[in-house]
DNA sequence: AATTGATACAACCGCTTTGAG
DNA sequence: GCTCAAAGCGGTTGTATCAAT
């Protein structure tokens, strides 16, 4: 009974990915599409567990990831979504599409953190931190007062990040609807609703600190929209700001990738629209996959070169919708 | 120029959840 | 229903880079 374990960790290599590595693993999901990652290093030629396979494409080669600083937009929602959530990053990432778990795990442990203490804000409770022995204690008549309006801007003012917040939440009450109609155990449903999917009200208005006095200068606001770049120069600009392994920085200069557009805006389909209207490359494009192709197989010899390619873009398809992470699947 | 400390982030580790057998 | 591998997830570590001394 059972399977076979995922690994057997004899003579896998660990520590930071070559340009090499990457390839490969580009190449095989290229083909393969992503399945069964226990598979992948041994059909891919890569001597790494599958676990580590899996990580390093979706934390790192995913194309549909944004690279770079997260603008003032994202931080603003990483805070607030912190508060609702807690460290639940995976599901903090997933309201912020091109972003990835560990990603925003480490902007919060190295720069939001700091950000929120310095503004004197407790960055796990999200609230006031308590005064420092050298000022003057609360009695518990101003704690009860400061815990009543605390209360009172829950109630008052449930909170609006973004449309699209309001949107999934009216969304989620429709589900949380739909289940509560389908269902007869409605308070379970209603209960696991809550845990899953309704943005609960912060305990204190999160977003009224950011707005009236939320550090942002140290981080260059770029709207989600405006992260919009030719592959190569993203890639220059962003490991020339941020030291990253040797390996990892640059890799796709290391792999001689093309100019494309590697990421786009997907909290906004009309200028995903406008992109594809417009003849902007996206990641997917047929001009992309041909360019990938050609890279990927530099050693296929001319006639066999366009067989490599519509094996490939018959694959293609399959993998991009099997995939709902992926940008196309948010359309 | 060399050393040291701080910072950022990729990658790993280990626990939990999910689902196949 | 039980077992166990696969996948997912969050915490932690390792290492490259940069700034300060």
């Amino acid at each position: 009974m059972g399977r076979q374990p995922c690994c057997d960790k004899v003579g896998l290599k660990k520590g930071p990915w070559t340009a090499e590595e990457d390839k490969k693993l580009i190449n095989f999901i290229l083909i393969n599409g992503q399945c069964c990652w226990r598979a992948v290093p041994k059909l891919a030629g890569l001597l790494r567990c599958g676990k580590s396979c899996r990580l390093r494409w979706t934390n790192y080669l995913r194309p549909d990831l944004k690279r770079g600083l997260l603008s003032e937009y994202e931080e603003k929602m990483v805070i607030d979504l912190h508060a609702k959530l807690g460290n639940r990053w995976s599901k903090i990432a997933s309201h912020l599409p091109g972003r990835t778990d560990n990603e925003i795990k480490n902007h919060w442990n190295t720069h939001i953190k700091k950000k929120l203490k310095k503004m004197g804000i407790d960055p796990v409770t999200h609230k006031p931190l308590p005064p420092s022995p050298t000022e003057q204690p609360q009695t518990p008549q101003k704690q009860q007062q400061q815990q009543h309006h605390q209360n009172q801007v829950q109630e008052e003012q449930p909170l609006a990040v973004n449309p699209n917040f309001e949107t999934e939440n009216n969304q989620n009450k429709e589900a949380a609807a739909e289940k509560s109609e389908s269902s007869y155990d409605q308070s379970s449903t209603i209960t696991e609703s809550k845990e899953e999917d309704i943005i609960m009200t912060p305990p204190f208005d999160t977003m009224e600190v950011i707005n009236n006095g939320f550090c942002t200068d140290e981080v260059p606001i770029i709207e989600p929209h405006e992260i919009l770049m030719p592959c190569a120069s993203a890639y220059s600009s962003a490991s020339s700001s941020s030291s990253s392994s040797p390996s990892s920085s640059n890799f796709l200069q290391d792999l001689q990738l093309p100019d494309f557009v590697w990421s786009c805006d997907y909290s906004d389909s009309n200028i995903i629209e406008s992109n594809m209207n417009n003849g902007s490359v996206g990641l997917w494009d047929d001009d992309f996959l041909s360019s990938l192709d050609l890279l990927l197989n530099e050693d296929v010899g001319d006639g066999d070169r366009k067989q490599v390619l519509d094996a490939q873009l018959n694959h293609c398809p399959r993998m991009v919708m099997d995939q709902t992470s992926w940008a196309y699947g948010l359309f």
